[in-house]
DNA sequence: AACCAGGACGTGA
DNA sequence: TCACGTCATGGT
């Protein structure tokens, strides 16, 4: 089976066993009243979402909130940020960053997260995310790589999930498991990765959101560094 | 009680 | 380019 085969059976086996995920889990919706309603992120069929900024915005803190941490802290951090009004762009510019670092220090490294969501501010309030829906892809991905504190997968996911624009996310999950499955090398750059992704499959935004779901779920369960628990099998070809 | 989690940056070679 | 150190909390 060519490695293109594969990444298209990969993905309907994973379909398959887990469902649709309706990513991107977000913690907190803001309904027209403007208070926040729990939510476990499963939206299946709601292809438009997230319908509002601060949606978005909530999806990009997460996307920086998560970087190497598991997202049970991030939800934490949420939480709190959410505690603190500081999920909008004003809150997270004008809030003292030994405040903004203190609110989401259960996600680590708060320091440098801290910096890195202002960052993230600074930017959106420049180019706010009804100019960027309307840019291409790639110039989007430029500008979200000269942020600092925004790599290779934040931006991804960023574009995949709250701009709404297909680019194929390559996390930790996805490299491990194809790399343990031979489809790749073990040490795979970013960029390589997402072109064997983008060029074995349909440029479609929904598949991509899916699959990148579905792979951090599977990696979740079967692909840790250190497997532990009764699950040490392979369901995937 | 080590080990790891939905990375990114800065540095030196 | 690229390998390596740094950043840090909370679950297992």
């Amino acid at each position: 089976m060519t490695p293109r085969k594969r990444i298209e059976t990969i993905y309907l086996t994973l379909l398959k066993t887990y469902g649709p995920q309706g990513w991107w889990p977000i913690s907190f919706r803001r309904d027209r009243s403007g208070k926040h309603e729990g939510d476990g992120g499963y939206h299946p069929g709601d292809y438009r979402y997230p319908h509002h900024d601060s949606q978005k915005l909530e999806i990009c803190i997460g996307a920086v909130l998560t970087q190497n941490t598991n997202w049970n802290n991030v939800l934490s951090a949420l939480a709190s940020l959410a505690g603190t009004g500081a999920i909008s762009l004003n809150g997270l510019l004008e809030a003292e960053k030994e405040q903004l670092a203190l609110a989401i220090k259960s996600a680590g490294y708060y320091n440098q997260k801290a910096r890195y969501l202002r960052n993230l501010a600074r930017f959106l309030q420049k180019y706010s995310f009804e100019k960027l829906e309307r840019l291409p892809r790639e110039s989007v991905r430029d500008l979200l790589l000269n942020v600092k504190g925004i790599g290779p997968e934040t931006a991804d996911c960023i574009l995949l999930y709250a701009l709404k624009k297909s680019s194929f996310v390559v996390d930790t999950y996805t490299k491990r498991i194809l790399s343990r499955l031979g489809i790749i090398s073990s040490n795979p750059d970013y960029d390589s990765v997402q072109r064997l992704f983008e060029s074995s499959l349909a440029n479609d935004l929904h598949l991509f959101q899916e699959y990148h779901a579905l792979l951090v779920r599977h990696g979740k369960k079967f692909y840790r560094k250190k497997p532990y628990g009764d699950q040490d099998r392979l369901l995937v070809p």
